[in-house]
RNA sequence: GCGAAAGUGGCGGAAUUGGCAGACGCGCCAGACUUAGGAUCUGGUACCGAAAGGUGUGGGGGUUCGAGUCCCCCCUUUCGCACCA
């Protein structure tokens, strides 16, 4: 240990000593108890960002905390290294995005083992290499097995002039982003995961993790599988045996339905008009809305349709309703038409005022009057008739013939069963969630293992013949098309079945994919037989705690968990769940130059921080506290220079006060005194000391990290005021130093890990890493207060404080206030009306 | 538009069970040490007031002996969803 403290010096020296002492590193063969702590793993941009810092100091101080507190902690890192940005970097630059990618990582693992976090490295995984996306693949083949995977036709973005797909963000304002020329919608074949088959179980097991996982989560989860309970009905068509199938959760509002309005593309509408005049008419109307989707903007598009000339029977009243096709109607949610009930949706209303459709009005408001027989409506006629907006709520039915007078919820159930019973319709649940479309028309990502076989048609590669290889390299001068299907000696291959030239599959899968599953490969990262043996993830998994942005609050938390039930399926695992605790941290926010907005840093605001500048500047460990002390850990954190400079000053102060002892702690006796030979200051010292390990141990355990900080300062302030010498203290006072001094120490290393080793071995402990040291218990006993405060109020307003014992009674409190000196003066000559007394908290006096 | 969450000093925030509002830090002010200070140390710092005292957790109302905390209305901000039948 330096008379002073120099950051690098003292970061470097413990960096090299966790490596060889191999300190972070653990085994499966452990007898304590395990933590799997996980934090989401980075994209390999090329550079770590203050999201990336955040987030892993979070990470590692709860290890850390684990760590000392004698759990066997997994922490471990990789790379979610396949994506946009290295195909784009090869289509720009000529780089092969094997080489920039592993550039990347080279530099952002070095970056990483500077901040000092403590993974443990053994573990690294990285999804571009082959031993990674070889399981991907193995997935996709046991998916495919089970009719999990699955082809079908699907739109894209196509753009005729250049004859390819484009993706989303390649044809934004509907025009091909390289020759403008408006861009199509069209149908490709492409794989899909069948997450819908696992729609109700990702709903249902939502309760085996609503007590770990954020609220706000779990919320846009339940929106996002958007389970919706209601029936469908078959309206039958005029001059046809053919039906229409509507979904509705409002059949309670059928004798109002005056349409039918079906997608523009449904295929019944287009197949009953085969040979009708309107067939090219309503062929080129779903031309247009598919485009104007295609270029849809955040505005809700004005909604537009056209009468179809075809008749639908209501089955309820037998009365004929026009069917149109229309821009609100998708084709992929519930039936694809909908029954329209212009006087009870506000969609069908806005849409029948628009084409002068009729407005039927069957439910009225359930008034005080709703127990007598007649209820009351507001219109008691069947005619259209003139309504300023929609009436959405429940209610009473009327115009509804036997069912008029009944509750809209009584309806529901009876209406549905009629349907049911006469064989119209029935129960239904629709599922907003779509099937996972995983085919990407790109080079750096995992290939699909699968074959066209002129013979076999589709086939399954074989196991023995994975991984399939991605090629070293391929055409990136951007066509568009998959890169890989120029690529010869990939897509030729022998059929697995019958060994006839056959052709690859030239699409690569989702990089969500990778990231669905790879925590479970760091519990056995080098298996070269299974993904992972069942007897580690049994071992290790489900994970303890994740930590992440709450950018991944739906796609990537949903893929992950529909893969765990996969997984669960074919008997890898043997639970629901994969993450037990979530935490989505804040963003990291800076000034934007030049005004007064906080804004997530990035490149093009340039806002950015770097943090290999601050690890320059002030260190890692001040870094590192500074980000978890400045805000809670789901709050955004606001970006301060002089924040961090609080940081270090922090860490330097207790560095010399450290300093300072060494030689004494060094020297002191262990033995505890006997309890008599303390001072009243040192008892308060020893007080604060266990009152702040009982508070830091509890804020831990719920990731309060902000709090535990600022109570390691105030143990360090009561440390400042305890003024006595180093040379001239006594055994005792001494005694009541070190136990504070290395509480603190130990307590601060979670977040200022380098300056607490170095520290602690300034302290006495050489060759004993404070790594894998203990965590201080609190006594309760050293921490009670020997006296109690108590405030002391008049008609709730604070006046005075009495001095009591701990085992102060209520009665001996209400005398002590009511005789106090400054209470006496404030109720002289007013009458006592009550006392309340809370015990050895607070007295209250009510005078009139 | 719909839904949710949140509004506390100059700033980040604390008060986690209805019981002393403003812990801790930043900033600022004063002082010490210094040739010097954007270093370090000491003290101060919600607001009004000379003080006694009073006021105070977005605004208004309510429940309670007692409200930052619970209830109702309003305002503002942030986030999410946005034709999901």
């Amino acid at each position: 240990m330096d008379e002073k403290y120099f950051p690098e010096a003292v970061e470097k020296k413990w960096q090299r000593r966790w490596e060889e002492s191999r300190a972070f590193e653990v085994s499966d063969d452990d007898p304590r108890p395990k933590f799997y702590c996980l934090e989401m793993l980075p994209y390999p941009s090329g550079f770590l960002h203050m999201g990336h810092v955040r987030n892993y100091s979070i990470g590692d101080a709860l290890a850390w905390y684990k760590r000392l507190q004698g759990f066997n902690v997994l922490h471990p890192i990789g790379w979610d290294s396949f994506g946009q940005p290295a195909e784009q970097a090869a289509i720009k630059g000529g780089v092969n995005p094997r080489d920039w990618t592993e550039r990347n990582i080279e530099h952002m693992r070095g970056q990483l083992k500077r901040l000092g976090i403590s993974y443990d490295w053994t573990r690294e995984i990285a999804a571009h290499r082959a031993d990674y996306y070889k399981w991907d693949q193995w997935f996709f083949l046991k998916m495919f097995e089970r009719g999990i995977a699955y082809k079908k036709l699907s739109p894209v973005n196509w753009c005729p002039k250049e004859e390819t797909v484009l993706s989303n963000e390649q044809s934004s304002g509907g025009v091909c982003w390289r020759c403008g020329t408006r861009v199509e919608k069209r149908d490709l074949e492409q794989w899909f995961l069948r997450t819908t088959n696992y729609a109700e179980q990702l709903l249902e097991h939502m309760k085996e993790i609503d007590s770990g996982w954020p609220e706000k989560v779990l919320k846009r989860q339940r929106d996002w599988i958007g389970r919706s309970v209601g029936a469908y009905i078959d309206f039958g068509i005029k001059a046809s045996d053919k039906k229409v199938r509507v979904f509705t959760t409002r059949i309670d509002t059928i004798f109002g339905a005056t349409a039918i309005v079906a997608a523009a593309e449904h295929p019944l509408i287009a197949e009953l008009l085969q040979g009708s005049s309107l067939q090219d008419d309503v062929a080129q109307f779903a031309k247009k809305v598919a485009l104007d989707r295609a270029n849809a903007s955040d505005e809700e598009e004005e909604k537009i349709g056209m009468n179809t000339g075809i008749l639908a029977i209501n089955p309820f009243n037998g009365e004929s309703i026009p069917v149109w096709v229309a821009n609100y109607v998708l084709m992929d949610y519930g039936a694809g038409a909908v029954m329209s009930v212009p006087a009870h949706d506000e969609r069908d209303f806005e849409f029948a005022q628009k084409y002068s459709l009729p407005i039927r009005q069957v439910i009225a408001p359930v008034t005080h009057r709703q127990n007598s027989a007649e209820p009351h409506s507001l219109a008691g006629t069947d005619q259209s008739v003139d309504m300023p907006h929609a009436f959405v709520d429940y209610g009473v039915l009327i115009n509804s013939g036997e069912w008029g007078g009944k509750l809209s919820e009584v309806a529901l159930a009876e209406m549905t069963n009629f349907a049911e019973t006469h064989g119209f319709g029935g129960p239904a649940v629709t599922y907003r969630i779509r099937d996972w479309g995983i085919s990407r028309q790109r080079f750096w990502g995992a290939p699909i293992p699968i074959v066209y076989c002129p013979n076999c048609g589709t086939v399954p590669e074989a196991y023995e013949n994975l991984p399939v290889n991605l090629p070293e390299s391929a055409d990136f001068s951007g066509t568009g098309q998959s890169p890989l299907a120029s690529v010869a000696e990939f897509v030729n291959t022998t059929c697995p079945k019958c060994q006839a030239p056959a052709r690859r599959d030239t699409d690569t899968m989702d990089t969500f994919v990778d990231s669905s599953w790879y925590f479970f490969r760091y519990c056995d990262p080098r298996n070269e037989a299974l993904p992972f043996s069942p007897s580690t993830t049994k071992l290790w998994t489900p994970v303890d705690q994740y930590i992440g942005g709450d950018e991944h609050a739906v796609m990537h938390l949903i893929y992950t968990r529909f893969w765990t039930k996969f997984m669960r399926d074919i008997e890898l695992l043997s639970f629901d769940e994969p993450v037990k605790r979530l935490l989505t941290q804040g963003m990291v926010t800076n000034l934007v130059e030049g005004t007064d907005e906080w804004k997530a840093m990035s490149k093009s605001l340039g806002n950015g921080v770097d943090p290999d500048e601050m690890i320059r500047a002030f260190g890692a460990d001040a870094a590192r506290l500074f980000i978890l002390f400045a805000a809670p850990v789901e709050n955004e954190l606001r970006w301060s220079e002089s924040g961090i400079e609080g940081a270090i000053r922090f860490i330097r102060r207790v560095y010399t006060m450290v300093w300072q002892w060494r030689e004494r702690l060094a020297g002191a006796d262990i033995e505890a005194p006997a309890l008599e030979e303390f001072s009243l200051e040192a008892r308060a010292l020893r007080r604060k000391t266990h009152q702040t390990i009982s508070k830091i141990t509890n804020d831990f355990e719920h990731l309060y990290l902000n709090t535990s900080v600022a109570a390691l300062m105030e143990l360090f302030n009561s440390l400042s005021d305890f003024r006595v010498d180093p040379s001239s203290a006594s055994h005792a006072e001494a005694f009541a130093v070190r136990e504070a001094l290395e509480a603190l120490v130990i307590m601060l290393a979670p977040f200022a890990p380098h300056a607490s080793e170095e520290m602690w071995e300034g302290m006495g402990h050489e060759g004993g890493l404070l790594s894998s040291a203990k965590w201080p218990q609190a006594d309760p006993d050293l921490a009670r207060k020997e006296e109690l405060e108590i405030p002391v109020q008049v008609n709730g307003k604070l006046r005075s404080r009495v001095i009591a014992s701990p085992e102060v009674s209520d009665d001996e409190l209400r005398a002590a206030a009511l005789s106090d000196e400054k209470i006496q003066a404030s109720i002289e000559g007013r009458e006592v009306a009550k006392v309340i007394v809370v015990p050895k908290r607070l007295v209250n006096i009510v005078v009139r």
